[in-house]
DNA sequence: TGAACATATGAACAGATGTGCATATGTTTG
DNA sequence: CAAACATATGCACATCTGTTCATATGTTCA
């Protein structure tokens, strides 16, 4: 038999919703996506600017390949977009949104 | 010899200043404490009410030694603290920076 | 003090992840 | 069409990470 859930903080938390599976997956691909310094360093430039996965690798001194698979880790994660001109794909960040997160985030780790 | 700067945005980057390591660093430090299903869990649980390592597990269904190695992790990530009160230890989130930072992920995620 | 309870920690192992190399795909231009 | 350039992808491998088990540390109370 399963321990008796006994008190006050644990019943608000049944009714409140105990974290579901699926939800705390959907917040962790986030996080998990950003979780990353080489994928923190590209959405910071992009943050600037938009961009080629040639200049991000320029710029981040890294193989054009690792940029382009950490490139699709944070398509995945929706965070970037590529569109492509030519030969180039110039990528850039989905929203402003991102960047807000990034700024509560940096004030917290200053702190 | 290096491939040249040859662009505004490159050299826009340069000015503004190229993502450092460190600040890189801190900053996925912070998001890969937050990425992962369990710790996500944890927070979430958090962001109602403080709660003792036992109560954590016994929500989450999990091992009392599991919960207390993702709390180390969320501890040195600075997101949460414990107080003790007797034999039991009290966690709660440090701050609502916390919280805030997770709502607009929410958002991001749901679109 | 010793038994009972709550939490923390070290070791070990399976599974996940980041990176570079080689190569494939896509695009332009001669 | 072929050559040159930009990007994407599969593979392999070293490293990292989450979990459990066993045990240590801390605290209360009889």
């Amino acid at each position: 038999m399963d321990k008796q859930i006994h008190n006050r903080k644990l019943e608000q938390l049944i009714t409140n919703g105990v974290p579901e599976d699926d939800h705390a997956k959907k917040i962790s691909d986030f996080f998990k996506a950003t979780g990353e310094p080489t994928r923190v360093k590209i959405i910071l430039a992009l943050s600037q600017t938009s961009l080629s996965v040639n200049e991000i690798a320029e710029i981040l001194n890294m193989s054009q390949s690792g940029i382009s698979h950490q490139l699709k880790t944070l398509r995945d994660a929706r965070i970037v977009v590529g569109e492509r001109f030519g030969k180039e794909v110039h990528y850039r960040l989905v929203d402003n949104h991102i960047v807000r997160i990034f700024e509560q985030v940096i004030k917290h780790a200053d702190e």
